[in-house]
DNA sequence: TTGACAAATGTTAGCGCTATCATATCAAAT
DNA sequence: ATTTGATATGATAGCGCTAACATTTGTCAA
């Protein structure tokens, strides 16, 4: 490997050879437009002659800015913000901005830390997931020189600008549905329980509850990290429990598939035993056999309207409303379909 | 917002306040080990009550270098290299290096282009995916001022580290298991063809042709984003085409997945009616029902070791070998046990 | 007490770029 | 020709920090 320090090839170096002032060269590369088209070309020719390329980190010092969007979710192996950040990174692709993307681990204090770090970086804008930071974080933020995103979650009172949708509203949805569907012996399995998990799970309840249907034995819970692994236990850890359960609202897909797998070593029919309700509407749900009813949710359009507005925002573009509820839709599959049939059959 | 321009502390002010010199402050933030502790106390003290956060662009600037490691992996939506991503994330959370990440969508152009911004910012070291990078990029990492790891794959002549696997042997390997364990009319399914997913053809092809096995026709092939939906279809198109098939390796975990529920909807059973090996054996096969033989690969650890090996040469210490192979495990399951069974039966 | 040497701190000069203001250039209008 | 008002370009002063060298302070032996 070459060590050695070849001298770097700055702006004044084409500038020398172009002829021209150093600003000129800064201004070609900038603000293009307040430089004659003959220059530019003049210019250009060197550059590439040269292959220079401008140092970010001395521009951002002499701007006090920088191109660089932050972006802030819990997880990176979590398929949901894989697909989440698929969709930034499609935008921010196209634009002349860097995404620099952090994980918080569902920790607060170390999304803290992180938020404090991007913000020295004088960001041009920050994406971060939810709405339950820390007061700290919170006042960090709302003071922030820089637009902000907030998704994944809805709430009243964004730093700035939201986009996601109810976790309240699609578990309740989810829980009718089942409820809908003739099933009355209900369970749930849970796992990482973050505040999003938390909203689903008092969705669950409530509507059980209102419904006379809720029991508490049949919730079964997990603070680690959700996987398919863990939707087996606990699916296994339930049908043993209360072997009466006749359908299961999972938090998520990865917890149904487990769950389904499960129910199959068991020789436990899925759904004519129990029905399995999954949450997502992961790309394999659809696929599962027998097919698992989930609710979908719009991830990959999360991110890139995230994107999309906040890169509006900072061009001065203010948006018609800066809160957008996505929504979500209850994708009723095989894995629920026959508890109505069954019963009056 | 509070858009108004709250003046930046730096480190004059934290110098003035503490009653040092500027100098003082900057050893006291990045070698402490040259200032003393009574002064570094009295130092931290200020910084504390002032709230005083170093700028990384001046520090980058007039160091001439950075803290930032760059990553290059191919996409960011694919579960392999999420998880090899979060081995190095676990590693660089550790540490006092920033992940900077990039996906280069399988793109040898979008990868030089990637490779070239990077550099310019001053890496203290960069990861990137495989060995087959155009002589452009190779040539540019090869003169690059900065400590390299490729991961992925092995070869012959690393830029500078290496650790991977032999995307060869191991389909190697998990073809003669299907031979050895009695299958003969041998499937391939693959999709997404990069230099690694071709590597594992070949060796099907080899291996198959060499026990007089091969039959071009049941290999079946999508150059789209493997999936789990692309599974199912390519295996829906073998049982059209090929339904003698009696085995099948799907070059990766997702399609034999989906591979799996096909068979499941068609009601052909596995492993009796035909075998199904995946590859990379990610957390779903072993829980498959039935569970999935596939061919164990160490995509986490081979996050935390490349970001290991790289900040330990970073540190001037340097790997006993600069290449590392990780290896790899057929791990037999379910989905192709029976077959010396049945054909001895 | 004095030198000698190490440890601690200070001074100075940039890193490569942009903001800001100043100046030059040029076409069109007088 | 001369004024005018844009348009294009240039000179200068930093952005906040660290490298490199210079100086001061402290510690110990003689």
């Amino acid at each position: 490997m070459d060590l050695g320090k070849r001298k770097t090839i700055t702006i004044s170096d084409v500038a020398r050879e172009a002829g021209v002032s150093l600003m000129t060269v800064s201004r070609a590369l900038s603000q293009p437009e307040r430089v004659s088209a003959k220059t530019i070309e003049k210019i250009n020719l060197v550059i590439d002659r040269l292959g220079f390329v401008p140092n970010p980190n001395a521009r951002a010092l002499a701007a006090g800015r920088t191109n660089v969007i932050g972006v802030l979710v819990p997880s990176i192996s979590n398929n949901v913000f894989a697909e989440v950040l698929r969709g930034i990174y499609d935008v921010a692709d196209g634009s002349n901005f860097q995404v620099q993307f952090a994980n918080t681990r569902y920790s607060p204090d170390e999304e803290e830390r992180i938020v404090r770090t991007f913000l020295n970086q004088k960001p041009a804008g920050m994406i971060v997931s939810g709405i339950n930071q820390t007061g700290r974080t919170a006042a960090i933020l709302r003071e922030a020189n820089c637009r902000i995103v907030q998704i994944m979650d809805l709430g009243d009172d964004p730093f700035d600008m939201m986009i996601g949708f109810s976790h309240y509203e699609a578990a309740k949805a989810a829980t009718l549905h089942l409820i809908e569907s003739g099933f009355s012996r209900l369970g749930l399995l849970a796992a990482r329980l973050d505040p999003r998990t938390e909203k689903r799970i008092a969705a669950f309840k409530d509507t059980a509850r209102s419904a006379g249907l809720l029991d508490e034995a049949k919730i079964i819970t997990s603070p680690r990290t959700t996987s398919v692994r863990i939707g087996s236990m606990l699916a296994g850890e339930l049908l043993e429990k209360a072997p009466d359960t006749d359908a299961v609202l999972c938090i998520n897909d990865d917890l149904a598939l487990g769950a389904l797998f499960e129910c199959q070593r068991r020789g436990v029919s899925v759904p004519e035993q129990i029905a399995i309700c999954g949450f997502n509407d992961m790309e394999f749900s659809a696929l599962a056999h027998p097919a698992l009813t989930s609710v979908r949710t719009y991830r990959e359009k999360m991110g890139t309207m995230a994107m999309q507005m906040l890169l509006s925002a900072i061009e001065g573009q203010e948006p018609e409303n800066p809160v957008v509820d996505l929504g979500f839709e209850v994708i009723e599959r095989e894995s629920t379909g026959s508890a109505r049939r069954s019963s009056s059959a």
